[in-house]
DNA sequence: CGTTCTTTTGATGATGCTCAACTGGGGTGG
DNA sequence: CCACCCCAGTTGAGCATCATCAAAAGAACG
């Protein structure tokens, strides 16, 4: 639910304040900016229009609204989500801070996904259309948006490959080995985080049911191969997990 | 086979003859030089090195190859593929003229996948490094090369939607409708044409088995919604197979 | 403390895989 | 020319995996 708005701040140190600043953002060196120096980074700034709170539940932009903004997560968890042909909701993919959201909207000016957030976040506005001019004038930048599309594509490759063959246990490992590396290169534990989606989500995005996530689950309990409570997630023997989500291990 | 070099030709008229021009290849429309004019598709053509042939059954870039160039098809029909983690080869897409191979590469400038042609083909070798340099003086074609990014990342989440939930029958008759449209755009006819592909490669990228395929081949031809002959294919309902791929219609 | 939503657990069944045998067309060599 | 082989594709029987349905248990929230 909506927060009341205050009026006991001044409006002008609340803009200030919400003004998106790449080189103060922890995120910069996984984000849009990456390898860019201060001159450049300035540029960049000037052109995303501001710092957006995004509070849990709250849906970002919908399927075929207008393209008009990229949005680079600055604090938060989100997820994407598709209707498929016969109507139902797809989960298409989880987003954590440093991700860009929107980039398959650029093909058609309109999004193909809506982004809903998982939790209270923060989003950077990012008018694709002057990025694009920025372009022209910060090859590095160019350059790194590339590699930024690039690997939203190998990403998609790799659930690919997991819808097509994998099992359940081995896609279940493979999203929590995923989670974990994610973490990790944020500089948060790989092996102990907390769920940001529920149980619905998670089987919505691996294309299996809430029964079958609850009773793997279990089996990776029993196993010895983590620790859940609830959202609370301990991952004890990671090689293990990695050698299911590569098939070398099977689960019995 | 390869074929044996003939020298009974003036060299140099071969190598006039391999130099790309996109003003005069048929595939202008659907490829990189969308929209551009006679001067801008001037200068793109002198970074295109050489139209090269591929043969059938030649691999065209491997995994883990350095990525130097993207590929457009001129000509032909490619597979692309992956070895999953498991260490068996995927198959992520069918590629056909006018389509650009290789913007996975982008995000580590080493290929993730491999591509091989389906049959005798052709492809303009773009030196990435080059086009990049042009994007600045050509925003035209900066942003068109967007578009086919991002169309490639909506063209997998297509196929997430289709290996996540849809069943066989859906699976199969998704696959025959995209061809059949992908004909069209390209002048052919929607409801008739040649698998260039095996049942093993149909089979492979739709996450099933080779047996599974040719029982539905079989239903189908029972039904009335296609011919089959061979390769050789030709689409008799084509709404009711519309329907059943977007899972309104089921195939008893 | 009840209500509601999420998660767990159990029983049953369908879909599509596995394994195995068979068919048919195209090429090769005697 | 025919026998043979080889490969791609087809067909059949049995089975594993995971979905479905139903119901209970647990967490969250006012």
């Amino acid at each position: 639910m909506p927060q009341p708005i205050s009026f006991d701040l001044p409006p002008t140190l609340d803009v200030q304040a919400l003004r998106a600043s790449c080189s103060r953002c922890s995120m910069h060196q996984l984000c849009l900016p990456m390898g860019l120096g201060e001159a450049d980074m300035d540029r960049l700034d000037q052109i995303i229009g501001r710092r957006r709170k995004v509070p849990r539940d709250t849906i970002l932009y919908r399927m075929s609204d207008p393209f008009v903004n990229l949005y680079a997560i600055r604090l938060g968890h989100f997820k994407t989500s598709q209707i498929d042909p016969a109507g139902e909701q797809r989960i298409t993919g989880f987003q954590m801070n440093g991700e860009l959201l929107g980039m398959d909207a650029i093909s058609t000016d309109h999004h193909h996904c809506e982004a809903v957030a998982l939790e209270d976040s923060e989003v950077c506005e990012i008018p694709f259309a002057r990025l694009e001019e920025l372009f022209s004038h910060i090859p590095t930048l160019l350059h790194h948006f590339h590699r930024m599309m690039s690997q939203e594509i190998t990403r998609e490759q790799s659930v690919m490959l997991l819808l097509g063959n994998m099992r359940a246990d081995q896609r279940f490992a493979a999203f929590l080995v995923n989670l974990g590396s994610r973490y990790a290169a944020r500089g948060y534990s790989a092996t102990q985080f907390q769920l940001r989606m529920s149980r619905e989500d998670i089987a919505n995005y691996l294309g299996l049911t809430i029964e079958s996530i609850s009773r793997l689950i279990n089996k990776f309990k029993k196993q010895g191969l983590m620790h859940v409570r609830n959202r609370e997630v301990v991952l004890l023997d990671h090689a293990m997990l990695k050698a299911m989500a590569a098939g070398t291990e099977t689960c019995r």
